[in-house]
DNA sequence: TCACAGTAACTC
DNA sequence: AGTTACTGTGAG
């Protein structure tokens, strides 16, 4: 490989010798070059390089001469070592041109850091697109886009990849043909039993895959029903998968965690696609965080190289690199984990959904709830609907009751009770037939911790955190600051005794384990001894998990109960009712159908809205409901937003230069208190008493969806300002918040 | 007069 | 971001 030798030792040189550049003339510049010993190459010696700085100013390509020496490494995709503004930056070559549109001096590439074209020209196009989307810069996508080279797992896998796609020994592959006509995914058969089982009972389902493995782009809201093993999500996204391939092109499929990322594989398996073995080409791979670098990369470089022809994988993964791409699914397009941390914090639905755009590819939303992004979707006719009938929802789904407290009236003061008598009838009777799921929305035990006379929230006197007492403590502790709030008295009233508001899963544990003696108790939860519980067994036990940490049942369970449903359905956040619809059907799915006696109670009073739809097993029509809302209050998604917030002056300072497009507006600044505070509250070292409740602020913008390119665009320039004249303060900037008001 | 810091501008 | 060029003040 003659990358790494000669071609660096030339760059060094080439730095040493390089002239002050007083702009001259584009002839001059080869014959400067040429006296310092640099020629370049002979064709295409001009190449556009992202530099990977995050300065939002630094957003556009810079040019560079190539090397006659690195001319056949230096490909477009390919990581360079560039000069940029006196130091060495990594960077990635877009394009090489015959001419450069720079009218200085160029510099000379430094170095190509490896041969594999890491960025395709279509994760170009799509990293691009998401920046624009999300007022952010290039580099900050690609950085989320492109996992962290392994050189060792580059070199190990080498070898093997040429072999695959040059039999005859070619080991300087001809990148700009394989560009233009990827190798093509032969088709693979799947077993015609498992063809579309998983797909029938929906509407438009059958016709769906057809469409898929035909070769087109269909667009699809699926509304997940429950089933029996084999007709469950993974199998119906496994079989969208196979129909997919059976027409010779590539899948992505991005769902929220690792443990989803398991069962997908599974699916795939018995839909007859196994995983990528690593020496022929074909099968699936796990594209995740949470394998490690090394795994992470190897299966990044099969499917870059078309090996893998099914990508599996969370949030990252929308941006892989899948050859002749037919398909990309997303799971459950709720789960905040969607939601990228790292700015620009893009969403996985909508990366996708550019995605499928911009490369011809089918779009598959599926999940069990239906947000309003979603439903946004169907009703706007960019996607179809794909639900079941009414009589396949009743037939397949339990029966749910909501035990609200109207409802509890009779049971007198025992009603009142966390566990009210019915549900404890309804446990008892549900255990003889199997295990009963118990989900609570909260983690840990006794989370929240309030004044025993007053009730005022108990927090801690140095910092205003709240105050939490774990399973073994009997002095409760600040969750912000960690100091032991011995001697706590109330703020309020002066009281110096505690009691518990809101009850967590290790102690609901505890309780359903003397409330039902003799019974197995297993908990399931990042916090719970035994972590989050993949699965169960079909016997009696009581399966005790925080939402999202449910443990799937094969049989199904026998029955199960929602806990503390006033605790998530009635925040302040807009999506609070849809998120809590989410999380009880997340649970109930896993329940036995009501023909089997599979029954489901929901205890507390919830928002009505949000409990008519999980009795009725119709999230669709809150999503729809819910959309009208904002269509009238002028709120996402049917407007574009963006949030920015930081300290006052710097927020005042990017808006101030906004020229907002017809329609748009301003609401705020307003002091920003709650969840956004504790982060920084945890980031700026101890001390947060003061610096913490330092002028943070929160300005919202807005512009109707049509202008909303125009707002983000406006959003990206002021921010460009910014970074360039190196204003103080802090901002972040979020379009699409999640959470509002 | 030189020194050094604060700052403005640029990076192919 | 990081580097360099360029103002402006200060002590000698």
């Amino acid at each position: 490989m003659p990358v790494d030798g000669p071609a660096q030792e030339q760059g060094e040189q080439l730095t040493l010798l390089d002239l002050p550049a007083p702009a001259p003339a584009k002839g001059r510049r080869a014959r400067a070059l040429a006296r310092d010993g640099v020629h370049p190459a002979a064709e295409l010696p001009v190449a556009r390089v992202c530099v990977a700085l995050p300065p939002a100013h630094l957003d556009r390509s810079f040019e560079y001469v190539v090397p006659a020496a690195m001319s056949d490494a230096a490909q477009p995709g390919t990581r360079v070592k560039v000069r940029f503004g006196g130091q060495d930056v990594d960077g990635y070559l877009l394009e090489r041109t015959e001419h450069a549109e720079h009218d200085g001096t160029l510099a000379p590439l430094r170095r190509v850091v490896s041969p594999e074209q890491v960025l395709t020209p279509e994760v170009h196009a799509l990293a691009r697109a998401v920046a624009d989307r999300y007022a952010g810069t290039l580099a900050d996508v690609l950085r989320l886009a492109i996992p962290a080279r392994h050189a060792r797992v580059e070199g190990a896998t080498m070898a093997a990849a040429a072999a695959v796609d040059e039999p005859h020994g070619e080991t300087t592959p001809s990148p700009a043909t394989a560009a233009e006509t990827p190798p093509a995914v032969p088709p693979v058969e799947p077993a015609p039993a498992l063809l579309s089982s998983a797909w029938q009972p929906y509407r438009g389902g059958p016709a769906f895959l057809q469409h898929l493995s035909a070769g087109g782009a269909p667009r699809a809201v699926l509304s997940a029903l429950p089933g029996p093993a084999g007709e469950r999500w993974p199998d119906a996204i496994a079989q969208a998968a196979a129909a997919c391939l059976a027409g010779g092109r590539g899948v992505l499929v991005v769902v929220p965690d690792a443990r989803d990322v398991v069962r997908v594989c599974a699916a795939l398996d018995t839909a007859g696609i196994g995983p990528w073995s690593g020496t022929s080409s074909g099968g699936y791979v796990r594209l995740l965080a949470d394998d490690g670098p090394a795994p992470r990369y190897r299966a990044f470089l099969a499917a870059l190289r078309g090996q893998a022809h099914v990508v599996v994988g969370t949030r990252a993964a929308a941006f892989a690199p899948v050859s002749r791409l037919g398909l990309v699914a997303c799971w459950d397009d709720g789960d905040d984990l969607h939601v990228e941390p790292r700015t620009p914090h893009p969403h996985v639905r909508e990366v996708l959904a550019l995605r499928a755009a911009q490369q011809g590819a089918a779009y598959l939303l599926a999940a069990h709830g239906r947000t309003v992004e979603a439903q946004a979707m169907v009703e706007r006719g960019w996607a179809h609907d794909v639900a079941a009938d009414r009589a396949v929802v009743r037939a397949r789904t339990p029966q749910v009751r909501a035990l609200t407290s109207v409802e509890l009236a009779r049971e007198g003061a025992a009603g009142a009770a966390r566990l009210p008598g019915p549900a404890t009838r309804l446990i008892r009777e549900r255990l003889a037939h199997g295990p009963v799921l118990v989900q609570v929305p909260r983690a840990g035990y006794l989370p929240v911790v309030a004044c025993d006379r007053c009730r005022a929230v108990a927090r801690c006197g140095a910092c205003h955190g709240a105050l939490a007492l774990g399973s073994a403590q009997a002095v409760p502790q600040c969750q912000w600051c960690g100091r032991l709030a011995t001697g706590w008295q109330c703020a309020e009233c002066g009281a110096g005794s505690l009691r518990s508001v809101r009850v967590g899963s290790d102690r609901t544990a505890e309780e359903l384990g003397r409330a039902f003696p003799g019974v197995p108790v297993r908990s399931s939860g990042a916090r719970a001894a035994a972590g989050v519980i993949a699965t169960v067994p079909d016997a009696p036990a009581l399966v005790v998990a925080t939402t999202g940490a449910e443990p799937v049942c094969e049989a199904g369970y026998a029955g199960a109960v929602l806990l503390d449903a006033g605790v998530g359905s009635m925040s302040t956040s807009l999506s609070a009712g849809e998120d809590a619809v989410r999380r009880w059907l997340a649970a109930a799915a896993l329940v036995r159908p009501h023909g089997e006696g599979g029954v489901v109670a929901l205890v507390g009073d919830g928002a009505p809205g949000p409990t008519q739809a999980l009795v009725r097993w119709d999230p669709a029509g809150l999503a729809s409901r819910d959309l009208v809302e904002r269509q009238t209050l002028a709120l996402p998604p049917v407007v574009r937003v963006a949030a920015i917030t930081g300290t006052r002056d710097a927020v005042q300072a990017v808006v101030d230069r906004l020229e907002l497009p017809p329609g748009g507006g301003v609401l705020g600044p307003v002091p920003v208190t709650g969840s956004s505070q504790i982060g920084v509250a945890r980031r700026s070292t101890r001390a947060p008493a003061q610096e913490t409740l330092d002028a943070e602020v929160r300005v919202l913008v807005r512009a109707p969806l049509a202008e909303g390119h125009a707002l983000v665009r406006t959003l990206a320039a002021s921010l460009a300002v910014r970074s360039a004249r190196r204003e103080g303060g802090t901002v972040r900037v979020q379009v699409d918040p999640a959470e509002m008001l």
